[in-house]
DNA sequence: CTTGCAACAGACCAATCGGTTTGTTAATAT
DNA sequence: ATATTAACAAACCGATTGGTCTGTTGCAAG
């Protein structure tokens, strides 16, 4: 990798980690300038502007990160299972010390989807991609489940449910509050099981 | 009410409607005033400081609203057909035209949680008395109940569920999306009856 | 009549923001 | 040897932010 490559990638782990602690709008490009002890030339010679920071941000950390953390559950044999060790695998890496930084896209789209239209189809975008995801997912063991259920609709209470886990444990610091959720979650998942 | 004890009020409303629209960090004092018609001067005399506003906004109007909106789901004589009574309206009231600014709490704990402590500790406290609230309306038909339920953990993954909902539909913009996690948190709130 | 204070108005200020411009350096192509 | 360019460094800029400071006004008590 070429140094300008490698100053384009510092640029990009740091914003990542800056955004994902700060926000993006909180986010100052003088506070990632000296994480990454660079020159605010050095950043607008790789960027435009801070938006596009952010959406490359989004595009070339937040999807793949997001991608490979849900991939393992959603093509597990046993998706049902695969989703309940998951959520439980979530709750050990939730950390709850000083700050609790939850999930990147929930973030953003708290935080953006009303601000940056940009942001917002890049969001949805994803959010779509889960969702088809997840229906396939549990698509292939669709004879196992019962017969009255929607899939989509099922998908995206799955996902809700896990975002609005995050965004109750940010405010209580409490991990075992997140942890009762999951525990709720993975009761509704198997119940929907024949 | 006096003079100032209006201006005061409408110090208080303002910010409160923008707050939910932007944000707190988002909303500048300078909007507030304009939207006003008051000087700087004035919004000093009334408040200390923007945070002390912030915090202002959230007891003396966030609260009351909070409350008067879930009391009457929880007071119902059938909590589980109040509650999904309520959700039901919450898809018509759900507003998708330029932004979707949904629930004012959810909101102030995904952007102040980790950003200051006194919101923090206010919203906690308002998502302790909620679910509470809810575990005692629950409580009151729990001879109707399925035996092996946790009525706290049942509480705290009703409203993760609703706040991951608003998320949803704040990147989709998609009414419908919202009333499909209602529709299903609805059949979840129905099946926990024997 | 005047003194005093509540209730503001609005100029002012330092800090910070995203963004621009100019300057420098090292490497490469000719 | 020279010209060009990629890859920065860093001073600079206008706009905006929360916050302060110095008035000013109207009413009310003495």
């Amino acid at each position: 990798m070429s140094d300008a490559e490698q100053t384009r990638e510092k640029i990009l782990t740091v914003a990542a980690d800056e955004i994902h602690l700060h926000g993006f709008q909180a986010t100052g490009l003088s506070t990632i300038i000296n994480r990454c002890g660079i020159s605010k030339g050095a950043l607008y010679y790789h960027f435009t502007n801070k938006l596009e920071l952010g959406y490359a941000v989004f595009e070339e950390k937040y999807i793949p990160i997001f991608l490979d953390t849900w991939q393992p559950a959603l093509s597990h044999e046993d998706p049902i299972e695969g989703l309940c060790d998951f959520f439980m695998s979530m709750c050990d890496a939730m950390v709850c010390s000083e700050a609790v930084c939850g999930c990147p896209l929930n973030n953003l789209c708290e935080e953006m989807a009303n601000v940056d239209e940009g942001f917002r189809l890049r969001i949805l975008t994803m959010q779509e991609k889960l969702n088809q995801l997840m229906v396939e997912s549990l698509g292939r063991v669709k004879s196992d489940l019962r017969d009255n259920i929607t899939l989509t609709q099922v998908a995206y209470f799955i996902v809700a449910t896990f975002y609005g886990a995050t965004t109750l444990c940010k405010g209580s610091r409490n991990k075992s509050l997140f942890q009762q959720v999951m525990l709720e979650l993975c009761v509704y998942i198997r119940a929907l099981r024949k």
